[in-house]
DNA sequence: AAGAAATACCACTAAATTGATAGGATATAA
DNA sequence: TTATATCCTATCAATTTAGTGGTATTTCTT
């Protein structure tokens, strides 16, 4: 049950992507180089996070990486999800495609959703808005709105 | 994010040692085929188990194994935390050791905090003995507290 | 006392997933 | 036209997970 890199190294990157200001795009080795995290392997996460709609780009030159939306309007989970895929514990739970042949007197399933949902609830609890106002404010920049590359 | 077959067969199999009465042992063979899961591989789950506290052993013709406890003291959280090691998403978040260097500063860790505490909640929440009574009559045998194996 | 039935223990192998790398194509601003 | 970026796809390496194999030991039954 460990969160694997792509939900570690994501959450960071968007935490990196939100804490930089509204006016420009951030460009991958940015974030990359800030966080640690090879831009190679990064450029995946971000390429999965644009296709959930979480964040835009602009190629080119002073191109980069923006928030598609308010920081307060993305939440943990979203970014999460968009990386990691759903984050049901046991596929079975919750689709039905794999749901077993015992699925319907399978007691194990009730476990599996309850944990499922309690997952949910947590991430989707907290936003990327508030997680930004917690860094040391040394660090922090201009959480704002959304930023100039909205193509 | 998803729970391995060590976590899904070890509460599986959990659920129908339970679910035997409490008079004699139940053999390792009778768990693994009635829930179809190798004899070898859930070997090494029961030993987990049994160093966790949570079930006892008899060697030897009769022998197998027996709920340590009754079943309503046994925990999801229990066998889970038994067979997968602790639930934590993320190490840094709870082991000190496994803290980054960045560990003071780190927003994320605030996350995964939130996400452990409440998959703990969950699966702390949810009792073998409240498993077993979800099972449909025809195949429910005596859930009974703590069987004659105890040595 | 012998034999059968069962767990205990230790190490090893195979398969799957994850993490990371590589190379080139395409777009954009200065 | 050049430098800076993202985009796309394929491949490789490392780690983790799943499953096997063999043998030893214990205990009941006959």
């Amino acid at each position: 049950m460990k969160m694997s890199t792509k939900g570690r190294y994501g959450l960071r990157a968007m935490i990196e992507l939100a804490s930089h200001g509204s006016e420009t795009p951030v460009p991958l080795s940015v974030i990359a180089r800030s966080e640690e995290i090879s831009e190679r392997y990064l450029e995946q996460l971000m390429t999965k996070m644009k296709k959930a709609g979480l964040i835009t780009s602009c190629r080119g030159s002073a191109g980069g990486y923006c928030l598609a939306r308010d920081a307060a309007d993305i939440s943990v989970g979203d970014i999460l999800r968009a990386v990691e895929g759903n984050l049901n514990p046991v596929d079975c739970s919750v689709d039905a495609e794999a749901a077993c042949e015992n699925s319907g007197a399978c007691v194990a399933k009730y476990v599996w959703q309850k944990v499922n949902e309690s997952i949910n609830q947590a991430v989707d609890g907290i936003s990327l808005a508030e997680l930004v106002a917690k860094i040391p404010e040394d660090e922090e920049k201009q959480p704002g709105a959304v930023c100039a590359c909205q193509k």
